[in-house]
DNA sequence: GCAGCCCGGCCA
DNA sequence: GGCCGGGCTGCC
């Protein structure tokens, strides 16, 4: 037979495939998308996947041989690694990188891997060397511990040879970190089979009694011979609600009337689900689904922009169902699973069990089955998922027939990834996923995306607008409260202006709501010695450490770092150190004196880190266990509350002025975004927005909530400025743990790559915080007009990153690349 | 990503 | 002459 050779890529950040001679055993089954173990340098061995199968021999070096395949069929299919090659291309990562992302935990083997005796060694003729081996593996062991028990005598082809020979075998962490969970089951032994020998059967136990009664009770459970027989049915729910016990069964069992058997079942939890209709739109709903279908006659991508509360989800349900009846897959992507159980209830509610959940929160064995059960709609479309709903990495499910592809709340800042590499949108790769498929793209916001918004008034994207809010509940009114006039005139209470004040407790006293934004968590920003002027700063970063009470620390918000607080200054032994600024937690403590008998709750990373921290705070919100709820970000997250009648934004400055080109879209989407919490049933709720910038443009535009107008203010500003989408962004950020290196490698980059005239460099320049657990860091951003190929300049950029990393001492600098960041 | 080599520095 | 550590390179 020819030899045979597999290109396969490995889960290192490294830019080509690697060529494995195929063993002879393989090579019927071997097929692009399988999984297989190679050694790749002298020691490691890594869980790498075939892209290809061909029988030209490489040249220029020895190929080492696969040593074992994992898979019996693909688990990644061809048509997948289209994106993953596209993607490689976009964001100047390597296959590898993209390989890291797309396969769930469970899948990926990195090195350590174990080696374990086969128990087949019996009869085979081993070497000197070979025996060592064996000697040394009566316990699991790994490569590494062999090698440091045997030293020298430690030979690879030795292991080699025991590895072919299967008397050891490399034990995949894959293959320990996902077994089936499996559960007992009972059937008919094969030689009751008939109904009269069942009732033989039944007689002959006259003097068993219990066994006789669980007999009975078995065929009454699965109809054992009736027109809806199940034949089969695990113990568990055999014995649910009986005392019989295993000892009856064994008997039944040894007299080859009832089998036991084991046999896989699933972890995935299958809730109760009542299968409901879909809902009937509303006139303005049906309207708009008419436009996306029309759109996606013409067009491959369409944008809703439908404010809160108008109804998308069901415009979703609707267009998912039609592709289900016409027997496509369908991918809906969300920024945070954990934000968003109220759409996985409905979904689940309407397409039942053909909907899976993927997401970051699920454990390894419940990826693997949900990765599974999508690659099984290729074979079995009654039992594989068809719709899989979940966060950004589903974009590498194994769709076969991927029909649809929706995206909500597009404009979502955490569809981006931006550490590791690979630093995705996966809206945008969405996007691309779909026209990799032939399959239409929906997008939806309440607040879209300048950018996709920008495609859309192009005629890129369609457009649709849904501006009806159902049963007509009117948009909250925004009021801008002046903070300077009101300090001037000392009317605040803590952080509340007077009329703040004023509303709130109108609003708890009729029973409703109030939700309270900061954008800062922790008890204070900083604290700072009054005699000095000393601020605590994080040893390993560039940045103040903010003080948390409740826990009495000192914490660093980008590593983690945390210290006690000190009764006196370090610098002048002052006692006088006081907290600075304000935290969710410090408005939760002073709002109490403020609201006395008012129920106060807190939503932040701090309060939401446990389990179930983020659904208990939820649903004591819905059911009105809390009158103030305080928080950041989070609280504009898709929550849907009825009683919510008074919003605060308490202070819209730190948004504004947030030194990022996108500060002022950011700021507009947040804002309507939570205001769109206010109202929702029966009133028209009211927003406060405190500043002390009420002059500034963009506080106008958010009191008239003039979407248009924000977007317009924008596109001119950003043309002018040259930035998205009028030009690409590319950020480089060069790291060392230390700073001359830094400055040193990103000045010799950047000039160099002043030396394309296509290319605007901006920086070198220190970031907002330019130390991160010890590692310096210095960016570089370019601006590219699209007016060039972006492959051409990527290529350039990377090459002269290439070149600078090969000058002297510079090798040991790190250099990421961000393609339109975030 | 990382093992292994190579080279420079330091000391006897 | 030898040993240690850090940088560079190539792994298939």
């Amino acid at each position: 037979m020819p030899k045979m050779f597999a290109q396969v890529i490995l889960p290192l950040s490294l830019h080509d495939a690697y060529t494995y001679e195929v063993p002879l055993n393989m090579q019927p089954a071997i097929q692009p998308g399988q999984r297989v173990v190679v050694q790749f340098g002298p020691k490691k061995f890594y869980a790498a996947l075939v892209v290809s199968v061909s029988d030209e021999k490489p040249e220029g070096f020895q190929a080492k041989e696969i040593v074992q395949l994992l898979d019996e069929s693909p688990v990644v299919l061809p048509q997948n690694l289209g994106l993953w090659r596209w993607m490689a291309s976009y964001y100047c990562c390597s296959l590898g990188d993209i390989f890291r992302a797309a396969l769930p935990p469970g899948l990926k083997l990195e090195s350590k891997s174990k080696i374990f005796l086969t128990g087949n060694d019996d009869e085979q003729q081993v070497s000197e060397k070979e025996q060592l081996i064996i000697n040394q593996l009566q316990d699991i062991s790994t490569v590494e511990i062999l090698q440091k028990k045997l030293g020298s005598r430690f030979s690879y082809p030795a292991l080699q040879k025991l590895l072919n020979n299967n008397v050891v075998q490399v034990e995949e962490k894959i293959s320990s970190k996902y077994k089936p969970k499996t559960e007992i089951f009972v059937k008919l032994h094969p030689e009751v089979g008939t109904e009269k020998q069942l009732h033989e059967k039944i007689t002959s136990l006259e003097r068993a009694k219990k066994q006789k009664a669980l007999l009975l009770h078995f065929s009454e459970k699965t109809n054992a011979f009736g027109e809806k027989s199940q034949k089969e049915i695990s113990k568990k729910e055999l014995f649910k609600g009986t005392d019989f016990n295993s000892a009856h069964l064994n008997e039944l069992h040894k007299k080859k009337i009832l089998k036991k058997f084991e046999q896989p079942v699933s972890r995935i939890l299958e809730s109760e689900q009542k299968q409901v209709d879909i809902n009937l739109l509303n006139k303005f709903q049906e309207i708009a689904l008419a436009e996306v279908k029309s759109i996606f006659s013409k067009k491959d991508v369409a944008l809703i922009h439908g404010i809160t509360a108008s109804g998308k989800t069901e415009i979703y349900i609707h267009l998912i169902d039609e592709a289900l009846k016409s027997g496509e897959q369908v991918l809906y992507l969300v920024p945070e699973i954990a934000l968003t159980t109220q759409i996985v209830q409905r979904l689940k509610n309407v397409f039942g069990p053909k909907v899976g959940i993927y997401h970051s929160r699920l454990n390894n064995q419940e990826r693997v089955e949900i990765w599974e059960k999508v690659l099984q709609f290729r074979q079995n479309r009654d039992k594989g998922y068809q719709v899989i709903l979940g966060a950004r990495s589903s974009l590498f499910m194994p769709f076969s027939n991927l029909g649809l592809v929706i995206v909500d709340e597009e404009h979502e800042n955490s569809f981006k990834q931006f550490d590791p590499a690979p630093r995705y949108n996966a809206r945008d790769m969405a996007v691309v996923l779909g026209i990799q498929n032939k399959a239409k793209v929906l997008l939806g916001s309440a607040t879209p995306s300048f950018e996709s918004y920008f495609n859309a008034k192009t005629g890129k994207y369609g457009l649709v607008n849904l501006d009806k809010r159902h049963s007509n509940i009117e948009l909250p009114e925004v009021m801008i409260i002046d903070l300077k006039r009101v300090w001037k005139r000392k009317q605040m209470h803590s952080v509340l202006s007077h009329e703040l004040f004023e509303l709130m407790n109108t609003a708890i006293s009729k029973g409703e709501q109030v939700i309270l934004f900061q954008n800062r968590r922790g008890y204070s920003p900083y604290v700072q010695c009054f005699n000095c002027g000393w601020i605590p700063k994080c040893q390993n970063c560039d940045v103040s450490l903010t003080y948390h009470k409740y826990k009495k620390r000192l914490n660093c918000h980008y590593c983690g770092f945390s210290q006690p607080v000190s009764n006196e200054c370090p610098e002048c032994g002052s006692p006088d150190i006081k907290t600075r600024g304000f935290g969710t937690e410090k408005i939760e403590d002073e709002l109490k004196p403020l609201f006395p008998g008012a129920r106060i709750d807190r939503m932040d990373l701090d309060t939401t880190r446990s389990k179930n921290a983020f659904s208990r705070i939820v649903h004591n919100l819905e059911s009105r266990k809390t009158d103030i709820l305080i928080g950041t970000q989070m609280v504009t997250k898709g929550l849907d509350f009825e009683h919510v009648s008074v919003v605060g934004i308490l202070n819209a400055d730190n948004l504004i002025n947030f030194p990022d080109f996108r500060a002022h879209e950011r700021a507009y989407q947040l804002i309507s975004q939570v205001s769109g919490r206010a109202g929702r049933k029966h009133n028209r709720g009211k927003v406060i927005v405190q500043t002390s910038q009420p002059e500034h443009p963009l506080i106008e535009i958010i009191r008239k909530q003039d979407y248009q107008e924000a977007f317009q203010s924008q596109m001119e500003e950003r043309k002018l400025f040259k930035y998205p989408p009028f030009y690409r962004l590319i950020k480089l950020v060069v790291k060392h743990k230390n700073p001359e290196n830094v400055n040193r490698f990103a000045n010799q980059l950047a000039t160099n790559l002043r030396h394309n005239s296509s290319l605007i460099v901006l920086g070198p320049e220190f970031p907002l915080v330019s130390r991160i657990q010890l590692w310096y860091q210095k960016e570089i951003w370019l601006k590219v007009s699209r007016k060039f190929s972006p492959g051409e300049v990527k290529n350039f950029i990377i090459n002269n990153i290439d070149t600078v990393k090969h000058l002297k001492d510079n090798s040991s600098c790190v250099v990421n690349i961000d393609v339109d960041p975030g």
